[in-house]
DNA sequence: TCTATATTTCTAAAAATATAGAAATATTCT
DNA sequence: AGAATATTTCTATATTTTTAGAAATATAGA
């Protein structure tokens, strides 16, 4: 394929989202069996990040497309985005 | 895949060296067939990029091991991993 | 050796990003 | 309505990253 060909902005926009520890462990997270965890969940899986961060880390990853959200509650749950991982890092899959 | 028998600081690298238009664009000409470009050519289709940034672009890009390098006289010629590509960002190939 | 070309390293400045406390918003339950 | 919990937005600060000019290094060829 064409380098001009392809998106390339969404592209960055997700290995931008990827490239980064604590949000590649949350994308880790949620690809790894046990999906649809809410913000706190996360938290509860990760040391010492503020809510506000983690807020931050969530809107990224959904931003880019990588993460689909499911408002129940007051609660959202998260969960990878099987197509786009598919796409641009199978890696985080199996 | 377990989240933590994955090589999370490769992946990092990786994804945070793909997480950069300029970046991105240098791999995904050096995916697109015409691989083993020298720094030179590369900046030559590039718009104005310094000679030091292309520099500091490339070098990320092979630290994280996602090029590939091989010294000829004063030039040296870069190409992409495959492997890694395959691993990582198979979105880069073909 | 001198010159030209390719690339890197040094240095510094500007821009972007990560972080989290506090306040705000949203929803549920009593 | 009031209390409790989940999440976001506001705000500010600290850190990292990007950028490139100038100087340095490396190699080839005249």
């Amino acid at each position: 394929m064409d380098a001009d060909n392809k998106d390339v902005g969404q592209a960055v926009k997700v290995y931008k989202a990827l490239g980064e520890p604590t949000r590649l462990k949350i994308a880790l997270l949620l690809a790894d069996g046990e999906n649809n965890l809410c913000c706190s969940d996360i938290g509860g899986k990760l040391e010492s990040v503020a809510g506000s961060t983690l807020s931050h880390h969530l809107k990224q990853l959904t931003d880019c497309g990588l993460l689909n959200l499911r408002k129940d509650g007051t609660y959202i749950f998260y969960s990878v985005n099987r197509d786009m991982a598919q796409k641009y890092a199978p890696y985080l899959l199996k």
